[in-house]
DNA sequence: ATGTTATTGTTGGCTGGCCAAGTTTTTCGG
DNA sequence: CCGAAAAACTTGGCCAGCCAACAATAACAT
């Protein structure tokens, strides 16, 4: 490894500094502010960041077992647990063994979780609103393709 | 502008669902793939993702007081606060009172932090290589000037 | 000088998220 | 048929991050 260190020049200012992980570092903070703009307006409806990501997904998937939500959603199984041990005790979701397989949950969405969808989708929007304001139709296409393009490069070193 | 969005060209399929929110759907997934991808390279230095920023931050700053640390990195005072014992108890950074403002703590890099600035570097950029792999230089400037104009549309929204 | 307001930081509680180690059930091999 | 391996979850612990409520100090107004 590299047991210098004692190669960096005495020079106390390393512009590199200011370069180096530059996209890295726009990257979390735009995660943070986006993450943050979404949890203001999720409170809103009384839910977390996260959360409106699972119910939606429930909502456009029906019964769910919950290996397929650590797949689909990329997340690690005990995370999917507890948020739906969470979203269970608000009702706004309900688990059952699965009689052929007694090892599975299956999930699926209640009623008042479904009553929420709609909401849902509103914050999305708003939201999409939010980031991408002033951003042209073209700009938009770019941008859904370059992110495509990141969640691809990031996903190989997921699966490890 | 565009008000509507109804202006879809060629709009058949009518599965709004999975358009809604599409992009705040991406920048999530990306975020957390980034955000977990980081926190693979941080462990072989001993770090948790968000660390390694604020440690980075205060080997560029120096002595630095808290409040300035929540404006500069945007979040939470707690959050701060938080972050800065764990990272003390490592022995990684320092906190003493400033003699003239009792309130104000002034927290400082200590030389084990600084240490750890050339791995911390070394991850930041083998991070954006992973993330950015098969972008030209010119994609990679597209990108940074996109994500600065998303940062620049949710910070409003932030100082609330 | 004295009470009121603002600044600064802390604590507690809640979330998502990860990892490591466990439990139960199913499946597979001998 | 029975024991070992795999699959599907759960629990506990730790992290960042937010909010709300608090304590301490400074600045300001009267």
């Amino acid at each position: 490894m590299d047991t210098d260190g004692a190669a960096e020049p005495g020079a106390g200012i390393c512009d590199d500094r200011d370069r180096v992980g530059e996209i890295g570092h726009a990257i979390f903070r735009v995660a943070r502010a986006h993450r943050a703009a979404a949890g203001r307006l999720l409170r809103e409806i009384g839910l977390y960041p996260g959360q409106e990501i699972m119910l939606g997904h429930l909502g456009d998937h029906g019964q769910t077992r919950q290996s397929r939500l650590v797949v689909e959603l990329g997340i690690d199984p005990s995370t999917v647990t507890k948020m739906l041990q969470r979203l269970e005790r608000q009702g706004l979701v309900e688990r059952r063994a699965d009689p052929t397989d007694r090892r599975v949950a299956v999930v699926a969405i209640t009623e008042d979780g479904k009553d929420l969808l709609g909401r849902i989708e509103d914050s999305w929007r708003r939201l999409d609103e939010i980031t991408c304001a002033g951003f042209t139709d073209d700009d938009r296409d770019r941008l859904k393709r370059i992110l495509t393009r990141l969640e691809g490069n990031l996903a190989p070193c997921e699966e490890n």
